[in-house]
DNA sequence: TTTAATGCTTAGTAATATAATAAACTAAAT
DNA sequence: ATTTAGTTTATTATATTACTAAGCATTAAA
């Protein structure tokens, strides 16, 4: 598994739209402000973490984004899986985007028996770990006492 | 950390030497030819373990490679950082390959706290499994019996 | 001392992924 | 009607991946 950008700034945006999840609407143009992410390819990231319904959004003067689950439902793994893909280092170990890899046997494949660990040890975490979970790190490492749209993520 | 059909490569061929730890040298050819792997890409890919130290070479008629430390030592952790780079999935949180991110503060990062744990979940597994564990676990899954050369990896 | 089998070195390339940017459109609120 | 904001579809620059090509250098054996 490798967080590229994109999937970086997906989780940034995630961050903010949890920590404003009682609050309204939060315009991409503020989220890419606050967050130094560029406006247009935060678009697309929105546009497609709504398509898996994770973001719902409302158009027109005074639209923007929010989450569409409660934070402590989405998990990292979901957000990242839709992003970035498989969370395993060689698919032939994914269980979601399961492809088959060059080697001729897999059941006798000591590079994959190890692999699978891996996955599992990064699925686990990943997994366990929500976006409610991120955004509480981020209150305990900035202070309770700021207003959700000044946090630094 | 994802592995790429170059990493694969190396440690399709490491096993290859590991098997045969105590014979003579294998050529290129026939690790080429058993594992299905392109010669020139693979003389790229064992030049660069023998920059590291990691493998040895004997030039000219019944040249080859071999391991240069034992099987034991070589993790696969030493391995796939040379080849690939960085365990972490993203390179604030390596240990090795460190680089600034784009957050504005790491201390305070939410996203950089679980990555870390992430990290360090995978770099444990990574730094404990060497080369003869992975040979074992070949010979275990195949059969003990099988001369070094028969295996399929 | 030649020759054939090997590794070594440097360069090039095609395909794909990454990280944007651009332009024009649609919806909603005032 | 106008302005704010999300939507859609292209386009682009750069980097990475997985090779491929060509030719040189070394060594053992004939």
């Amino acid at each position: 598994m490798k967080l590229s950008l994109r999937g970086e700034y997906a989780l940034r945006a995630l961050i903010v739209l949890g920590l404003n999840y009682h609050e309204h609407v939060v315009p991409i143009q503020v989220i890419s402000e606050q967050q130094n992410i560029p406006k247009r390819f935060l678009e697309q990231i929105l546009g497609d973490l709504k398509s898996v319904g994770i973001v719902e959004s409302k158009r027109g003067v005074a639209g923007g984004y929010r989450l569409r689950m409660a934070p402590d439902h989405i998990t990292l793994a979901a957000v990242i899986r839709h992003i970035e893909g498989p969370l395993a280092p060689v698919s032939c170990v994914s269980v979601r985007f399961y492809e088959r890899c060059s080697c001729p046997d897999e059941a006798k494949c000591g590079i994959r028996s190890i692999m699978k660990e891996v996955r599992d040890a990064i699925a686990a975490l990943l997994e366990k770990y929500t976006v409610a979970q991120l955004c509480e790190r981020v209150r305990k490492l900035q202070g309770e006492n700021l207003n959700p749209l000044d946090y630094i993520i």
